[in-house]
DNA sequence: CTGATACAGGACTAAAATGGTCCCCAATTA
DNA sequence: TAATTGGGGACCATTTTAGTCCTGTATCAG
């Protein structure tokens, strides 16, 4: 289901609502009790997001986390990245990172243009926007028709710059 | 690392192989071997892919498995959905497929806009790209544009480019 | 200084998903 | 009829994941 980890899930969900309060710091156990969710789990989280370097904490009485920078400085992809690191579809195909079997599959290439894609996407959703509530209103930018899945060598046919227009 | 699994990569390899040679059944062992990989997995992931629709198969001598349909209606989309399920970022945020925590969590609704953006991206992409060796030339149209993260019944805001612009 | 608060780090466990193998049956063709 | 080739599972080993817990350390209030 190329799914995110629960793990990332409730980082996603404790980033929004630290986010909303941005100037408070925020006690693990706030947080658990505010989102619903087990304490430890939680704190678990909240020390991997500080390790990212996407939270700053603070210890003692008083203490607790806070952003490390404003929302909209952080994207969708730190928050992904931290949790499960970096986002990437395919570590090729089969090997363990090495794939010694580029030949073979043939696919590798544009597995990875797609993975880029994505993980251009993701980098462009900032954690502002996720904690927005209700539809965002802000303005996304996707980068996605830079990218396009054209070698860097070939320049896109033309006349298909229009098209994107139809659906939903 | 939002990392699609082992046998979706395996699934991706042999449909652009046999996507290759679009015209001649090919043997799960005939695969196998030409791809690198056991037989009884390259077998058990053609099995899935006949499931999903995606191959038709033939039993018998002179048998084997060939697309069910042009590869450039074939979706990386659909290839993932055939061995992993629905392409979905998230099922809400913690609960099992029901989320009684929607209130709660409040980044919901906009996960889902961007699990619905790289669903569209997945879907946009065809057998045909990924089995093309080399560079992808092909036009490939990418409705993100078209889908934005905006809500239906509100404009995008006009010039606000004081937030999104900064990073990346 | 002392004690309460709160994070840091990591060990640990249980449960689930994943990858992979194997076996027997059914269909097809020569 | 015999050889070929897929269909459908059962099955197992391993890894990942989720979640808990414990011990230590920094910070603040009084």
């Amino acid at each position: 289901m190329l799914k995110l980890s629960k793990m990332t899930d409730y980082a996603a969900v404790v980033m929004a609502r630290i986010a909303r309060e941005p100037d408070s710091a925020h006690a693990a156990i706030d947080l658990a009790e505010s989102v619903q969710l087990p304490h430890p789990t939680v704190s678990k989280t909240l020390k991997a997001l500080v390790r990212a370097g996407l939270l700053e904490s603070r210890r003692g009485a008083l203490g607790g986390y806070r952003l490390a920078r404003p929302a909209s400085q952080i994207t969708a992809s730190d928050i992904i990245s931290a949790i499960e690191g970096p986002v990437a579809v395919t570590e090729c195909s089969h090997a363990d990172g090495d794939c010694e079997l580029v030949n073979t599959c043939g696919v590798a290439d544009n597995w990875q243009r797609v993975s880029y894609a994505i993980s251009e996407l993701l980098g462009s959703v900032t954690l502002a926007h996720l904690a927005s509530s209700a539809p965002l209103r802000m303005p996304v930018q996707l980068p996605i028709q830079a990218i396009s899945l054209y070698g860097d060598d070939e320049p896109p046919p033309r006349a298909t710059a229009a098209n994107g227009t139809g659906k939903r």
